[in-house]
DNA sequence: TTCGGATTATGATTTGAGTCATAAAGCAGA
DNA sequence: TCTGCTTTATGACTCAAATCATAATCCGAA
């Protein structure tokens, strides 16, 4: 029973074989592309085979939100897709990326035909429900520390992290901890600093490490 | 097709019959009762028959946020049920309520008996996906009025509001709109105050009408 | 009808994150 | 090795939301 298990980034969202089964395309991005724009109507699905892909939102005067980074393996921007409804936010290529790409009606027709392709979506969805859940507490009322340490604590979990002999090194710039919890660079800087000193964190190399 | 329908509220998670069918428990709630908690491991599958439920978190020094308002016929918590995880907020009844109950093991049963409701269930949760992103962004990064006119649009659609001549009438108190947005009281009363001066939304006898 | 609690309201004051400016350190590419 | 860009760093200053205090209004229950 797949629901037993809580860490999807182990299993793809939809086995390679059914995608290709499908005529699931498969489309290289390099970094820094656009893969769709807040406001487009979704026509696709899409499954990264290789590379990172962060999904953002940019404000008024040009701020970025980031809603969440996705790797190989996983879907992005299903949401909209099956709301028929135009995406709240960017999806941008991290690093050069390779992606599945199916059309609408053929991912339809396979999740249909493959009862089990539903489960690993519900417990997908079920998972970036969780961690918007967690963290919307977070930003809208705790301090910047509060509200780091919780991003590094999540991220341990589901971004990429390493685990070393110093403990786990967040693979996050400062700029990137700010746009994920909506701090901004600096406040981020000195935060880090300060939970340091309070040793919950190491900072080894400019790198953080828990 | 249900994916044609965006607007959740008006389909029932899982129909009456069918709980019925499996043996779900109809359970009754006073106002105020703590359904459960934050930190509990789920058991149960809850779906709302009469009355309304929120969920929310209380930080270090008491105060809250509220994750969303549930309503009849829709189901809250199965997030953490599906992932085997514990509950990241507490759901309390906002009013009397009347709940259908169903045990994990029935449910599960249930929903890979019946691939409809799968369907259903993944149109709830990126609905509800939907608006935590949208949310997200807003929270962590806009001035007071810009988040409150946001969750002001937002729960036309999605919470209990009703058309009047004067047009929606917005069914929140200030301080429900301070916990939902992460803002305090006082704040929200300002802003309110000042989005009415630049008509933004109308108050009526107190009531927030847009 | 009265009473008490919740809700809305308003002013004065504080505070801490944002902003601005500037610079050092690290790093990739020519 | 030099150059230019990104990332990290730090201090000074600003300002708006939080905080604190106080009160009027509304509303349901006794």
């Amino acid at each position: 029973m797949v629901f037993l298990y809580g860490i999807f980034s182990i299993f793809p969202m939809i086995p390679e074989e059914l995608l290709e089964s499908h005529n699931a395309l498969r489309k290289k991005y390099v970094k820094g592309d656009i893969i769709f724009r807040e406001g487009d109507l979704p026509s696709q699905y899409f499954q990264i085979i290789l590379g990172e892909v962060k999904m953002c939102n940019f404000n008024d005067d040009g701020r970025e939100f980031t809603q969440g980074f996705f790797h190989p393996k996983q879907s992005f921007g299903e949401p909209p897709l099956f709301l028929n409804r135009v995406y709240p936010a960017n999806a941008i290529a991290v690093s050069d990326c390779e992606l599945f790409v199916l059309s609408k009606p053929l991912f339809l027709d396979l999740i249909q035909k493959n009862t089990s392709v539903s489960l690993s979506i519900i417990e997908n969805l079920a998972q970036r429900l969780h961690y918007k859940s967690v963290m919307a507490a977070e930003i809208s009322s705790q301090e910047p520390e509060h509200r780091l340490l919780k991003l590094i604590d999540y991220s341990i979990k589901f971004f990429k992290t390493e685990k070393e002999t110093q403990g786990y090194r967040i693979d996050l710039t400062r700029q990137q901890m700010a746009d994920l919890t909506g701090l901004r660079v600096e406040t981020v800087i000195r935060a880090i600093k300060a939970l340091e000193k309070k040793s919950e964190i190491k900072i080894i190399n400019r790198k953080v490490y828990r």
